[in-house]
DNA sequence: GACCCGTGGTG
DNA sequence: TCACCAAGGGT
């Protein structure tokens, strides 16, 4: 299915010249015309970025690199920062071993690299959250070394240009040296960078703008109007529903209870309330003696691999009771975006129906 | 390879 | 409403 006049010294001027052209402008980037003055990309901030783009959009991203490039300038910083400081700055990005793995890489890079992230693919590789995705991005765009880099867009674009239906992730190997096979030796960081700029604008998953691509004359799925097609994946698993419940117990002087979860797990390492585990139907004794009130209404929330009903209750507790479970948080100390999600809601809930007062018709 | 791990946007 | 999707890594 290959393209024989598909020449991949031909195909990476055209996606270069394009690059040059229609690059995205982004907080974390040196953009062309920069780094063809000399301009070199601060390896911490690649990889931070890189860490936060891994399944996550621009648009979900770009605050989040505002604010921990604000607070944590450089690698030393961030090391230096406290565990909870970067959880609740991680909070609603999800995925959260990623922040705690960032935690962990930071403080290796400053103990023991002298605070200099390494310029090879080993060394990376060898960080805490670095896989073999993350090491050649970084060694390709913060080092411009030739690294193939293997992401979701490249996935997809090299797919639909050699027309590959095997499904995903079977495909991953041949996919891989088909992008090998386009790498440049000159520019790869930019190359890399505009791989994925073209998988995020023009071939996008679905009703890709093949009309405008840089790659239409090459493009085997094109040719033959699989594009949108493509790449194939392998089916899914139906998502099970699972129910608990999460108690908000508020002290008399607005301290909330308030526990962190393990660093193993689901929403390892945040701030949660206290609950039931979640399954087919759990309960579980509350986390303090004192008259819960349901809440009306509940949460929904979706997780990867399943769907998530809770029941929200609540309680106002005495001064000086000691609760089994977690601790008051003082409501200086309280903040709401250092919550994931899920927990967000369930606080969510209790706020607006706190704001109507009792007796709330639903 | 299989499974676990979040979230918000989108059609 | 809901399934799919996004710059994956760890076990």
């Amino acid at each position: 299915m290959r393209d024989a006049t598909a020449d991949p010294a031909a195909l990476s001027a055209a996606l270069l010249d394009w690059y040059d052209r229609h690059a995205r402008a982004l907080p974390w980037r040196v953009g062309p015309a920069e780094r063809k003055a000399g301009v070199r990309p601060d390896p911490y901030r690649v990889w931070l970025s890189e860490i936060m783009l891994q399944q996550t959009t621009v648009a979900a991203v770009t605050a989040y690199f505002h604010r921990f490039t604000r607070l944590w300038p450089s690698v030393d910083a961030l090391a230096a920062a406290e565990d909870g400081a970067v959880m609740g700055e991680w909070a609603g990005l999800g995925y959260y071993a990623r922040a705690r793995n960032l935690l962990k890489c930071a403080r290796v890079v400053t103990g023991e690299h002298g605070g200099v992230f390494p310029d090879d693919h080993a060394a990376l590789l060898a960080l805490p959250g670095i896989g073999p995705y993350t090491a050649a991005t970084i060694s390709a765009i913060a080092f411009d070394r030739p690294e193939t880099v293997m992401d979701g867009n490249v996935e997809r674009v090299v797919s639909r240009l050699y027309d590959i239906h095997t499904p995903l992730p079977a495909a991953k190997p041949e996919l891989h040296a088909l992008a090998r096979a386009l790498t440049p030796a000159q520019r790869p960081g930019d190359h890399a960078q505009a791989m994925m700029d073209l998988g995020a604008t023009i071939c996008t998953p679905r009703s890709p703008a093949c009309g405008i691509c840089p790659l239409r004359d090459p493009c085997a799925a094109r040719a033959a109007g699989t594009a949108p097609l493509l790449p194939r994946k392998a089916e899914k698993k139906a998502k099970p529903v699972r129910q608990g419940s999460v108690y908000i117990a508020r002290r008399a002087d607005g301290a909330l209870l308030l526990e962190r979860r393990p660093d193993k797990g689901l929403l390892g390492g945040m701030l949660g309330w206290p609950g039931s585990d979640w399954g087919e139907r759990v309960e579980e004794a509350p986390p303090v003696a004192a008259q819960w009130q349901v809440l009306p209404g509940e949460v929904r929330h979706t997780f990867t691999h399943f769907h998530l009903i809770l029941q929200v209750r609540h309680a106002e507790v005495e001064a000086g009771s000691a609760p089994e479970r977690g601790a008051f948080l003082g409501q200086d100390a309280f903040r709401p975006s250092d919550l994931p999600t899920v927990m967000r809601k369930a606080y969510d809930l209790w706020r607006s129906g706190a704001a109507h007062g009792p007796g709330r018709a639903d």
